[in-house]
Parts: structure tokens; C-alpha cells; sequence
DNA sequence: TTGAAAGCGATACCAA
DNA sequence: TTGGTATCGCTTTCAA
């Protein structure tokens, strides 16, 4: 049924050369006379000839993929949006450098982690790529201990001991808060992620942070989840205040969809009663009404960034080892969900 | 760097046997006795071994790995929900039978198919799903040509000669139709996806059949392409129209709500003065207000289907040649986009 | 039932 | 600059 493959040994063979002689030819390696190389490279086309990735791999050790797991529950997993452009800017850097991604999923995090163990385990990628971390989060030492090169997708490098492409979420948080200062708001609530994620304390704390700058009590925290149903609980919890916040940033985008809606029903006026600001950037926050003011990150970008350190990486696991690439942070946006403080 | 792997040689030398026999033993095949299946197994665990994936690839000339190459534009990947659910149903079918996911992606169609090329050429996966289809898809024979295992997920299995999961639109499209015409309809719109889709065409044809079967003419069609902003295209196109539709069904939900989002812009009321229909059953239909009827198909299930049978179809070529899974039509939803004609 | 050895398709070392 | 050959880790055939 398979197609007798083309290998170098055919290539070889036509070329009237050694097959040490012809790998060295069509890989660029020098120690082949140019007339050589040309003759073996003009019979390989000739032949059609495409390396075996199984053979390479296997004499080269390594797999010419990456791995990534995503966590997501099934029930998210549909309205996600995050998805699609992060593995967009995954296979904007692999592609062109010959990588392919492996994508695996893990409905909650004992799963993923086994997950990435397999991967390891198997060598099936020659590293991969870590994206919502978690305080303590295991797979560092995992990484560590099976000695697979990782890269980190972090808000903040402090403390983290792998390579990382980092993108602050802070400044974007600070400046929504900004934003809705100006906007004559004092009464600033946080709808938060797990705190068990990095990116989540760290807009718990830029939230913190800005309010105090501005003379302002941060006691309006609430527990999220960052997702859709998380957000209309916010909005729920909201309606049961006595002391009401007059606008509320959402640690992403899709609580903060799930706040307007449930706001809408509960009849407040968006942003009249409530502003409500999103961090994402997410398509959806220009499809309803009011459309979201939200912190555009660049999801495609920061992968593509940490897909690249991989390669990096796995090409020179020395000369880049503690690197950092630094990214950009996401730029506010203003549109409709946020407005004057009603007073 | 790389820890010195367990391989079955340390097997089988701790188990005091041959290689042969460890490799028997460990998989299961006959032929070992008890005793010695038993002492290979102990030593393996042992040891921890993990057998390679290069090494097996290599000598089994099987990658155990499927691909699926996605295409979305640049643009349009951001606001895709589509894709999670999908991806979440193939893990789910991969996972247990020990296969993985290499996912590319393709910006365009000329890309798409070369994606296909290079998993083909290298081998990289032993098999790939192939989604909408085109007419007249140069995929099919692509994969004939190379040899290619892979099944298609196709609306209808008619001239299709590749193994496929088929799940059929025209009832979900049918329902709508009729339960527009329910409500008092006569004059329904269709915003179709791109004509080269076998799925976009099965919409159309659908749409036309229940119109007939209804007595109504079916003259309204809009060309859509599937996207948000196709959809409110074909608002502002409806807008131009001298004798408007009082209803439109559009090829899937995001173009849906596009559609009522531009609807609401030019100053109507939906379902007051337009109800629209969709098909998907994409999360975002309940976010948006008024919430989106809808057709509910089921990509995770699909997905799953399409990749268990491709699984088949990859360990048993001849058994499962010609094979169709069939699976439950979607389901109409229906929500608050749509209702009574106005007359 | 067991073991020895020949592939699988490349890379890379070492003589020539 | 070349060519021969060991090697990667496994499966599989064929004798013993």
C-alpha cells in the first residue's frame, strides 16, 4: 500500500557517491566537492527525494516538533476564543523553520500534567511550551527533572528560572483603572481569575496597585474564573452590594461579556450604571452591545515569540539558557462598555 | 544534556532474555511464555522504560500520529469558536489509542494544500482529517496520489469516495425554514458561505427544497463567506433590497450575528422587523441579545467520530475502505432571533 | 519458547 | 574529498 519510498540510499546510488557523502551533500555540510553536491542534489529532485523525518529523528534524537498541552475544560472550550490565534502564531514561527506542533488537551490540570509527561516520556517533541502558570506550578520541576527544554508564557520573569517570553499584564490593567478614574469612578471593583494562576494575581495586584496610586480602596475583589458564567456570578454578587461599585474590571474578556449580559438582565444601564472593562482584545468585544473596552493583547504575536525561543532553544540549549523576550504590553482600548461614573 | 535512555536492550538484559522476546513480551504478542512475559514486564517497570516513539516509528514505518491542517485567514482566526471544540473532540478520540495531533495551519487554500503536502512527503502522521470540503477538492486526489489515509467530514457521503463521517445540514436548514414559515414568513433570505464549499452548496440546496416544499420562492439568496463581517455585508445588502426579506437563515452563526448585530445598526428590531436564523450552535449565540436560533450541530462529536474511524481506517486500510459513520443531524434551537413576520 | 540478526532511513565518525 | 560502517531503538523474520 505504501509507496516505496525514495531514500538517500536511492539517491546515493544515483549519484554514483557514498550515502555518508550524500547526506553530507543535501545538508549543507562542508567536506563535498561542489561538483558532488551538485550531482547529488540534481538526483534527488530527479527522484523526488524527501527526507524521513523517522529516520532523522532517530539517528538525530530529536523529533523536529513541539509540544503544546491546553487546559480547558469541555464545557469553556467552546466559547473560547484564545485558541485559534495563539496556535495561529505557533505555527507561524514552526512552520517556516520545519517544526510541526504537536497539540494535546487536558480537561483539568491533573490531566495535563500527565499530558505533558507523556510527551516527555515518549520524546514525541523536542520541547514545549508553558502558557498559564500556576503558582508552584508542577511542570516546572517536571520540565527540570525529565530535562525537556521548555519555554514559559509569564507576566513577569521574577523567580521564573526557564526561558520565557514575557508580557506584562500590568500596565494595561493600570491603565483601564486609569481610564475609569478619569472617568470620575471611585468605586472600582476586580473581577479576578483563579488565584492559583500567575496572570491572575498579577491584575489583582496591578488593580491594587493603580487604586492606591490614585488614593482609592481596593476592597471590591471578586473571585472569577475567567470565564462567560464566571462573569454573570460577578454580576450576581454585584446586585446583592450594598456599597455598588460603579464599574468593574474583568480580569479577560469573556467575564467581562458574561458581566453585561447579566447586567442587562438584572436592567442596569452598561455603561450608564455599570462600566465594565475586559482585558483580551477578543473579537467578540466588538460584536455585542456595548461593545467592550478592553486591553488588546496579542495572543498570535506572544506565541509566535515563545514558539521561536523554543526553537532557540532546542538548537542551542546553552547559548539560551535564561532567556527573556520581552513583548510589548496590551494597549487599552476605550469603546462603549465604559463611560462617566453615573455619581 | 539528554539523560540516558531506558531502552529494551536494558530490558531485556535485566530480564535475562532476548530482545526479541522483550519486544514480544511487552506488546503483547504470543508466543513468550508466562514466566518470561512476567520477568520483562517486572524489569520494564522497573527500569521505568517508555518505549521510543522513534525507534517504533522507524521499524513499523507508522508515525502514530494524525494530522488536520486548518484553514482561516489571519483575520478571521480570532473570532473563530470552532476550532477548541473540534480540536477537544479529535484529542478525545486520539488520546486513549495512543496517537497524537500535529496540527497545522493554513492561511489560504493554496497554503492548505501544501501543508497537506509536507505531511504527506515526510510522513510526519499516518493519516489526516479533511474538512470542508470544496467541490471538486484537490485534496482527494492528492491523497490518493500519495497514499494517504484520511477521512472526510462531509454534509453528505454522495460521490465521495474517501472514508467520512457525514453529518447532514439539510435537516437542521429544513427546520429553520419551516419554522420561519411557521411563524407567518414567506419572503426568507439565505446568507450562503462560499459556493466552492460542498456544505455551503448543501445549505442553499436545502434552503431552496423546504422553501418549495412550502410553495414560497426562494429568490433572496446572499452570498456570504461564513465570516462576522460577510454578515453584516449582507445586512447592508438586504438594506438595498426593494422588496426586503422578513426573515434569513444564514449558513452558520457567526455570519448570524454579524448579520443582527449590523440589523440592529441600520435601526431595526430583531425579530420585530428581521428574524435570523443560524447554524452551528456556537456559545457566542447565547451572549448575543437577542439570543440566536440556531441549528446546534456537534464538532466535538464529529471531530471524535472522524478521528476514531481515521484511527480505523489507519490500522485496518482494507477493512474499513469505503466506511460511513453517520451521525445525528443538528438540532434546531430556538432562541430569541427569530419570530413572528411583522405584516 | 527463545535468541540471533536483518532491517527501517537517516547521521556521523573514521579511514582511505 | 570520499566511502565504509557503526549507530539510533525498535519490530520482525527465521533458526535453533
Amino acid at each position: 500500500m505504501e509507496t516505496d519510498r525514495v531514500t538517500i540510499v536511492d539517491v546515493a546510488a544515483r549519484a554514483g557517491v557514498a550515502i555518508s557523502s550524500a547526506s553530507a551533500a543535501l545538508n549543507g555540510r562542508p567536506g563535498v566537492s561542489e561538483a558532488t553536491r551538485a550531482r547529488v542534489q540534481r538526483a534527488a529532485s530527479e527522484l523526488g527525494y524527501v527526507p524521513s523525518l523517522r529516520g532523522r529523528s532517530l539517528s538525530t534524537k530529536r523529533a523536529f516538533a513541539i509540544g503544546f498541552v491546553l487546559q480547558r475544560s469541555l464545557d469553556v472550550l467552546e466559547s473560547d476564543p484564545f485558541f485559534a490565534s495563539f496556535i495561529g502564531g505557533i505555527e507561524q514561527a514552526l512552520s517556516p523553520r520545519g517544526y510541526a506542533l504537536v497539540l494535546h488537551m487536558g480537561t483539568n490540570e491533573r490531566d495535563t500534567e500527565n499530558r505533558y509527561r507523556e510527551l516527555a516520556a515518549n520524546r514525541r517533541v523536542d520541547g514545549v511550551l508553558l502558557n498559564e502558570l500556576r503558582v508552584d506550578d508542577p511542570r516546572l520541576p517536571l520540565m527540570n527533572e525529565i530535562g525537556m527544554p521548555a519555554v514559559g508564557i509569564v507576566p513577569s520573569a521574577e523567580g521564573f528560572e526557564l526561558p520565557c517570553v514575557r508580557q506584562p499584564s500590568a500596565p494595561g490593567v493600570a491603565a483601564m483603572v486609569r481610564h475609569l478614574v478619569d472617568q470620575g469612578h471611585t468605586n472600582i471593583a476586580h473581577v479576578s481569575g483563579p488565584a492559583r494562576f500567575v496572570h491572575a494575581r498579577e491584575r489583582v495586584e496591578a488593580w491594587r496597585a493603580e487604586m492606591a496610586r490614585h488614593g482609592l480602596r481596593a476592597d471590591t475583589l471578586i473571585p472569577g474564573d475567567f470565564t462567560y458564567q464566571g462573569g454573570r456570578a460577578a454580576a450576581d454578587a454585584i446586585s446583592q452590594m450594598v456599597d455598588r461599585p460603579t464599574a468593574v474590571v474583568c480580569a479577560n474578556d469573556l467575564a467581562a461579556v458574561g458581566l453585561i449580559i447579566r447586567a442587562q438582565e438584572l436592567g442596569w444601564d452598561v455603561p450608564g450604571d455599570l462600566s465594565v472593562g475586559g482585558y483580551d482584545g477578543i473579537a467578540m468585544g466588538t460584536y455585542i452591545r456595548p461593545t467592550l473596552s478592553t486591553v488588546q493583547a496579542a495572543p498570535r504575536r506572544v506565541a509566535a515569540a515563545a514558539a521561536n525561543l523554543l526553537l532557540d532553544v532546542i538548537e542551542d540549549p546553552a547559548g539560551s539558557a535564561g532567556r527573556v523576550v520581552d513583548l510589548a504590553p496590551g494597549q487599552l482600548i476605550v469603546r462603549h462598555s465604559t463611560g462617566k461614573c453615573p455619581k
